[in-house]
DNA sequence: AAAAACTTCAACCGCCGAGGA
DNA sequence: TTCCTCGGCGGTTGAAGTTTT
């Protein structure tokens, strides 16, 4: 019945790989090209999982792989098509020639999830926090009563400083389910406070803006969060901008708009510009050698957040002094905005078709 | 100079859909 | 039709490297 299996899990060699059997990898593959991933360690001559030997290939040994640092356009990209499709990793690192899924999720975990943090806007919705807190008091209605909802984050949030976050990526999206009280400071108020040079505190900012799953409604959030897609993607595999997305990850019933690619690789696929805009900034940076209009035009005063060392690419305009509300679409790359505009232009669309979706009872 | 704290990233894990036996 | 593996994916881990104290 079915195949054999394609190793023996407890016998074969795990870790890092040596040269050695990275040379064996590599002098397969130029004999016999891509094929049985688990025929491969037995032919090669080695004492490996077919599994880890297609990773090692695909993640490190592939000749068109880039080794280098991520170009300012690659940020802009990853952080563009993040906000619009939210981890897909793949689909991501299709269109940075020469990256991988998992070189884009290690950049985007260790550098820009920290960026956009640092500069005050929420890496799973890509909101300001401003915006978050602004969109949620209106909601709420809670713009003229925040003095005791301030102190009690105040007293809060000094006591998670000491503390060590319980698993960040699940507390973004239910946070404390006992309470309706709401945690959400000014941002103004939280950098001052704390995030300027705590990197963990930026860490746990999430439980702040979002501590409840109500809190934030569905229709605010235009894009399915990363922390979601894990449990989703694969059950889940048609996402829809325009769907009301439930903020708790439950799967949605909602049926598919025809407005818009079904698939996400199709959007990614169809759209000329997206990636085709990308390779060419990438053209005339190696031609020119110099940065794209990321870092000369929006040499805006980020010193406020970083000392002005960092470039923060699509993000640049209007956002930081907390008074931006969709503005940064603006700078977005011309490829990505028209993605982004549309998004916008649907949720608005679906805001005022269905006011409903405003009430803060209002349950998917 | 040494220890502690922090960061990076290669590799692993577990899940899923497709498809072979 | 059922069981199983393969290949692919996203999330997580932990060793190695780097920075700070």
């Amino acid at each position: 019945m079915g195949r054999p299996p394609c190793c023996d899990k407890s016998n074969v060699k795990r870790g890092l790989w040596t040269a050695e059997e990275d040379a064996k990898i590599l002098a397969y593959v130029s004999n016999h090209g891509i094929g049985n991933w688990t025929l491969v360690p037995k032919k090669a001559g080695l004492n490996r999982c077919g599994k880890s030997c297609r990773l090692r290939w695909t993640n490190y040994l592939r000749p068109d792989l880039k080794h280098d640092n991520f170009t300012p356009q690659e940020e802009e990209l990853i952080i563009n098509l993040h906000k619009a499709i939210g981890s897909r990793w793949s689909l991501i690192a299709r269109q940075l020639p020469g990256r991988t899924d998992n070189d884009v999720k290690n950049y985007w975990n260790t550098k820009l999830r920290k960026k956009l943090y640092k500069m005050g806007i929420d890496p799973v919705t890509h909101k300001p926090f401003s915006q978050i807190l602004s969109d949620y008091g209106n909601i709420r209605g809670i713009s003229n009563n925040t003095g005791n909802d301030f102190a009690s984050f105040n007293k809060n949030f000094n006591s998670n400083l000491t503390s060590k976050p319980e698993q960040p990526s699940s507390s973004v999206l239910t946070g404390p389910s006992s309470s309706n009280v709401i945690l959400t400071p000014p941002i103004e108020q939280v950098q001052e406070n704390s995030f300027t040079n705590n990197s963990r505190s930026w860490e746990l900012l999430p439980q702040f803006h979002v501590t409840n799953h109500d809190i934030l409604q569905p229709h605010l959030i235009n894009v399915v969060s990363s922390s979601c897609s894990s449990s989703s993607s694969s059950s889940t595999t048609v996402t829809q901008l325009n769907s009301p997305q439930s903020y708790t990850c439950q799967q949605s019933q909602t049926p598919i708009t025809h407005s818009s690619p079904s698939l996400w690789s199709e959007f990614l696929l169809s759209d000329p510009g997206m990636s085709l805009d990308f390779q060419q900034q990438q053209q005339e940076q190696d031609s020119h050698g110099a940065l794209s209009s990321t870092s000369t035009q929006n040499d805006i005063s980020h010193d406020k957040f970083t000392g002005g060392n960092e470039d923060f690419g699509p993000y640049d305009h209007g956002i930081i002094n907390g008074n931006q509300t969709n503005s940064h679409v603006d700078a977005y790359s011309s490829s990505a905005s028209s993605f982004v505009a549309g998004i916008l232009d649907k949720d608005r669309e679906m805001r005022s078709q269905f006011p409903q979706l405003l009430d803060p009872s209002f349950d998917y």
